[in-house]
RNA sequence: GCGCCUGUAGCUCAGUAGGAUAGAGCAACUGCCUUCUAAGCAGUGGGUCAGGGGUUCGAAUCCCUUCAGGCGCGCCA
């Protein structure tokens, strides 16, 4: 058992009752240990940690659950707690973690935390920096997320944003949570929609040559069709004036969607996120990797033919019914690919594949597990988060967003306008799977009130408060604040306000947020987090001076202040959120 | 018709893998700047957790059902 090695309160309070039932489970007559629940009480009054697994117990030790308790408190008080051994040679003797543990309610057991314990973790904290704020819940596993894959025939739209911010804070998530995480973009440009982009263009090459050509009926009519066309008169002139579209459609529809590509790659890098790995559709089917997959499938068993087609026998993991992957033509579907490409990426030796989904592909779910599961993936190793509709407001009226017409917003000109901070906040406000109202008049006129600002407010602050220190020669300069130091050290122990010890227990929570945020894929429990981490220290702000004249008071709280400044930087980043220094 | 998601304060949403007295922001009202950034703070009011039934020590959370909204149910992509 090591203690203080990483920023964590959970891992302490789990291993001490753990202890405390080892040395029970005799007595109590126990083959094993169950597992321990540990939660943040809702009020700090009833404690900093507490567990519940004295009333997890009565069922099974028929006794009631405070009686469990009293009996798991008095094994931790009589031979559990080993006393923290000093920090470093020279410091100044062991101590305590708990200052009380209380048994509550029907059979809660609260344990508070000591104000030595919490002084030691915030030097920790400031002595290692960030990567005190790394666990190892992942243990380096392959995690490869694929999200946004918007088909390269139009602008990303709002709702693709969504799935981009989402899926690059969860990648940022999982990644500080100990996983080996690779981000990729899956390009669709091997179906009949790229080439009916390509017809497009082909027609409004045609049409900007005073040719009267006839447009595709469900052809793209966004204005961007006719820049794509301009751009290829700019560069071939009328090469394919007189040609048909059998005869140059390949160019077209390439020279298309590769620009296309090309936008969306620039939109999302503006955005702040840039993929790892681009993986085309087409390229698969080069490979031979479409037939070669499917022959695996057969191999196995799970591929039948029946009315002049090919089937997948999806129904033998739980689907609704089984899919075609080779038409009476001779065709593959679509679904045919898409098992390649899932098929590729276990064969990429991935250990979990998350995939992010608008909401309106959910069907797909059940399949594409099927796939998995058919090729040896455990299905808790699947995991598809579903990103649900952005509803576009204007001072609460409804954008119309209407892909056919050609006039729906892009996610461009919404940074444009709104910015690409407060945008990917407010996309990380909402779990993924509730629909979304964006106002971007609120998102932008209110932006006093944004809670981006709110949390980016609370760092300025600080940065505020640190060239204030500066200049009156108490701090040379911020991160010189020598924590290791036994001055350091006897300043720290001045923090005995209820507002810093909060504040230092709020820290604490931070690798239990991550953790939570990474196993059940919700990046915005991270955007809580920071606003009620941003809401105590703006409330400690205005209660209590940081710089005053007692001068280890002062540097006292300069180190707690550098501390919330660490970690807000660091939850910040997680969203792929800017940590400005003035505002 | 079948399936998935959603329903929590006037509005927008959280509610930590079943836990303690259900929270935040906005909106409304009352205070706080000659001292580190008022993009802030302190306080007040606001709830049949859509309705009903069940599971148990304990349910906003799990199961069944009804209602309401959204989205899917092609040998389309």
């Amino acid at each position: 058992m090591v203690y203080l090695n990483l920023l964590f309160m959970k891992q302490e309070v789990v291993d001490i009752i753990q202890k405390a039932l080892e040395n029970l489970k005799v007595p109590w007559g126990l083959d094993s240990i169950p597992e321990i629940d540990i939660e943040i009480p809702r009020n700090e009054a009833m404690g900093d940690i507490a567990t519940t697994i004295a009333m997890g117990l009565t069922k099974i030790l028929k006794k009631s659950p405070r009686k469990i308790a009293e009996e798991i408190v008095d094994a931790i008080k009589t031979n559990i707690i080993p006393p923290i051994p000093p920090l470093e040679k020279g410091g100044e003797g062991g101590f305590d973690i708990f200052e009380s543990i209380e048994i509550a309610g029907p059979g809660f057991i609260n344990f508070r935390l000591s104000k030595a314990f919490l002084h030691a973790k915030l030097e920790q904290l400031l002595t290692e920096g960030h990567s005190s704020l790394r666990t190892d819940l992942g243990e380096g596993r392959k995690v490869q997320v694929e999200f946004v894959s918007a088909n390269p025939t139009g602008p990303l739209h709002v709702g693709h944003g969504r799935g981009a911010a989402v899926g690059n804070a969860l990648c940022n998530i999982l990644k500080a949570a100990g996983f080996n995480v690779q981000k990729e973009f899956y390009i669709n440009d091997a179906g009949l929609q790229v080439k009916l982009l390509g017809e497009s263009v082909f027609a409004r090459y045609l049409q900007l040559l005073g040719n009267d050509a006839p447009f595709p009926e469900d052809g793209y009519r966004g204005d961007y069709v006719e820049l794509i066309a301009e751009e290829i008169i700019k560069r071939t002139g009328e090469e394919y004036l007189n040609k048909s579209f059998e005869e140059c459609g390949e160019f077209f529809t390439n020279y298309a969607y590769k620009m296309m590509l090309a936008d969306i790659a620039k939109d999302l890098k503006d955005f702040g996120i840039v993929f790892d790995r681009w993986q085309s559709e087409k390229e698969l089917y080069e490979k031979d990797k479409v037939q070669s997959s499917l022959t695996a499938l057969q191999q196995k068993g799970f591929i039948y033919e029946k009315d002049g087609a090919k089937w997948f026998s999806s129904t033998n993991f739980g689907d609704d019914k089984d899919r075609v992957v080779v038409k009476q033509d001779g065709e593959y579907t679509y679904f045919a690919s898409d098992i390649a490409y899932h098929k590729d990426k276990l064969d990429r030796g991935f250990d979990t594949i998350i995939d992010i989904w608008g909401a309106d592909h959910h069907g797909y779910i059940p399949r594409i597990k099927s796939v998995l599961e058919a090729f040896g993936l455990p299905k808790e190793k699947f995991r598809v988060i579903l990103i649900q509709m952005v509803a576009l407001l204007r001072r609460g009226e409804p954008v119309q967003m209407s892909k056919r017409a050609g006039e729906f917003v892009t996610l461009r000109e919404v940074v444009d306008e709104v910015g690409a901070d407060i945008t990917k906040f407010i996309f990380l406000t909402r779990r993924a799977d509730s629909q979304l109202e964006f106002d971007i008049e609120i998102a932008k006129e209110q932006s006093a009130e944004n809670p981006v600002f709110y949390v980016q407010y609370a760092f300025a602050r600080i940065s505020s408060i640190f060239r204030q220190a500066i200049e009156k020669g108490i701090s040379g300069q911020q991160s010189a604040v020598s924590s290791h130091d036994v001055g350091a050290r006897r300043c720290r122990a001045l923090l005995k306000e209820d507002e810093e010890l909060s504040i230092i227990k709020k820290l604490l929570q931070y690798s239990m947020v991550v953790e939570g945020a990474a196993l059940s894929c919700e990046p915005h429990r991270i955007t809580y987090y920071l606003q009620e981490l941003a809401g105590i220290f703006h409330s400690y702000y205005n209660k209590h001076r940081v710089i005053s004249d007692d001068e280890q008071l002062t540097n006292a709280r300069l180190q707690l202040c550098e501390a919330v400044q660490i970690m807000l930087k660091e939850g910040l980043s997680m969203l792929g959120v800017s940590a400005p220094e003035r505002m």
